[in-house]
DNA sequence: TTGTCGGACCGAAACGTTTCGGTTGCATAG
DNA sequence: CTATGCAACCGAAACGTTTCGGTCCGACAA
């Protein structure tokens, strides 16, 4: 039947050659003439044969996977478009390269370390992707100490020790608060993320940043989440200042949009009286009026390739102990959500 | 170091046992005394022995590994809610059972089937899941012919050739139905999904059913997908209608609230002038203004049954040949996004 | 002619388990 | 006292690769 029971034994079988010389014709290695390359290739081809993972897993101590584990709440999941590109992205780099994605999810932060110690301890995956940093994130030091290769997704920046891909956020943020700015805006806010999360710390920063690079002090910073109901709470808390900010940039698209849908509850105007800026440009954005300014994201690029860089450290883990990969920095992208200061 | 290269043979050697005495002992098969089976269990907790997924997964033949495909576009995944929980779900049922999910993208059809024939050639998996379900589905015969064990996630009713799980969409569609009608409405339309997968006509099929019960005439039936674009352009069509409905029955929730959002900018009152239901229960849709009536769904349960059948089936599949489990149907909730038939 | 070199090829070990058949020794039945 | 049976235990094969060391043989140099 279509399930194949032909090994490589079989293969040299036909070829009538050694095992060996037929793992070697087959895997380009030298030590074949030309001649019998050809003949056990063709002997492979005809019986259909295919390498068995476990085998080669067994023999060359690999497991061709990589893993993930994701460390969010499935409910989190829900609502954050990040990961269906970030994980189409991962699986656009490995597949070719004959890895496979083992997917897992930490229920909680204990949880996820007892997760990842136990793809290392029965070498389930040759390595793990860490995503959704925090500050001082634990899982660095427990990958160090597992011996297991690691690439870390935006880390904090410099000096984080392990290889890493980035896609500065910053570039995005400044562009934002320059693109307020140049519309007359003094007093902007933020509505952050949550503390913990590097990727919260730098649009935070980016956004103090900017607005005292441009002269200004930065507005009212309101403590937020990554979610559509953090973004409502904020436009009631953003309603009760005295001193209302007339643009804000919040932490993320979700947010953003809350933050708009119950400011036009409450009777502001977007972007007459209230310019909003989101991040990450998922689709929801184009779809609310007015469409969402805000910075587009590569998250599949960035799966991308953090699961190539992951599989060069795989291979040569000496060799790519400080290799950072820089993406272009997600870039602006103005839409309907702001416009000049009222006056 | 945490990196254990302690095997089974250093366990033995320790409990002064042979080799094949320490693994009956520590994987409960009898042959051994109780007082070995201590001394071998002692032993492995010391060395902190844990048992290689390779050498194991060469000699049983298994991967304990399963399979999902998701046979759509990275951005559709993007906004649909159903993947993360129902991944969740499938970690649940999995993990404890020492298995781990394998997630593979397929691009479209035939990348798809390729990947699955890829995964069974190199038996990466032991079994796969089979969702978003087409009608007459390739991928069906496709895992018969390579010998995969598969389970089917919701397929069409009765006649389905493997096992499966299944969460009826039709009570809760039909519930939908029979609270527009009690709120007198006459005119009920449905915005569809598309027209290949099953899921889209069981709705459809549950909404005509149960109009058609209640002795009312089927209202006009658009086509839609599962998009909020797609709610959208529903919505501009229903507002050129002639004899235009008083309510409509959405294929999901996001094409519900995609509705709601245009026709609320077309200056059509929700509920006063059209009731708006969805499917699936995603937070979104109690997000929006006014809060979505919906159906709620359980894709954490649909994934932990789906793939906790897949292992038994894995395990034996003659016992399970026709094994169908039938989860509670999806039960109404009601919210704010119907009322009373305008008049 | 003989010795050396290197390319082509082969056999066997190694990876870490599980499993199967066989051996031991003790208790019990005859 | 011997035969039988059974529990406990062991050795070795098997799973399917890769890899390492070695053998063979022809070509070339001395």
């Amino acid at each position: 039947m279509g399930s194949s029971r032909v090994t490589i034994v079989d293969v040299a079988a036909r070829a009538g050659v050694a095992i060996s010389s037929a793992s070697s014709a087959l895997n380009g290695r030298p030590g074949v003439s030309e001649a019998t390359r050809q003949r056990v290739q063709e002997a492979a081809r005809e019986l259909g044969y295919v390498p068995s993972l476990r085998g080669r897993s067994l023999s060359t101590q690999r497991a061709f996977t990589i893993g993930l584990v994701l460390q969010r709440s499935w409910d989190v999941l829900e609502s954050d478009p990040f990961f269906g590109a970030f994980i189409g992205g991962i699986e656009q780099a490995i597949s070719h390269r004959g890895y496979a994605l083992v997917l897992q999810m930490g229920f909680d932060q204990q949880d996820t370390e007892n997760r990842y110690r136990e793809l290392a301890a029965n070498r389930r995956v040759d390595g793990v992707l860490l995503n959704e940093l925090r500050v001082d994130d634990p899982r660095v030091s427990l990958v160090k100490e597992l011996g297991l290769p690691a690439v870390g997704i935006s880390p904090d920046l410099d000096s984080f020790p392990l290889p890493y891909v980035r896609q500065s956020a910053t570039v995005g943020v400044t562009q934002l608060v320059e693109h307020l700015v140049s519309l007359g805006h003094t007093r902007i806010a933020h509505v952050a993320g949550p503390e913990g999360y590097v990727h919260s710390r730098e649009r935070d920063r980016a956004w103090r940043e900017a607005l005292v690079a441009a002269g200004l002090e930065p507005g009212p910073r309101l403590d937020g989440d990554f979610t559509y109901e953090g973004g409502r709470s904020a436009a009631d808390r953003i309603a009760e200042l005295d001193d209302k900010p007339t643009a804000v940039v919040c932490v993320n698209d979700l947010c953003a949009v809350g933050l708009i849908m119950r400011a036009q509850e409450l009777g502001i105007k977007i972007p007459g009286d209230l310019s909003v800026t989101g991040y990450d440009g998922i689709a929801l954005g184009t779809y609310v009026r007015p469409a969402l300014t805000s910075v587009q994201a590569t998250p599949r690029q960035v799966g991308s390739a953090a699961a190539a860089l992951l599989l060069d450290v795989i291979d040569d883990a000496q060799a790519r102990e400080n290799e950072v990969i820089q993406l272009p920095a997600a870039e602006v992208v103005l839409r309907k959500s702001t416009g000049p200061v009222p006056r």
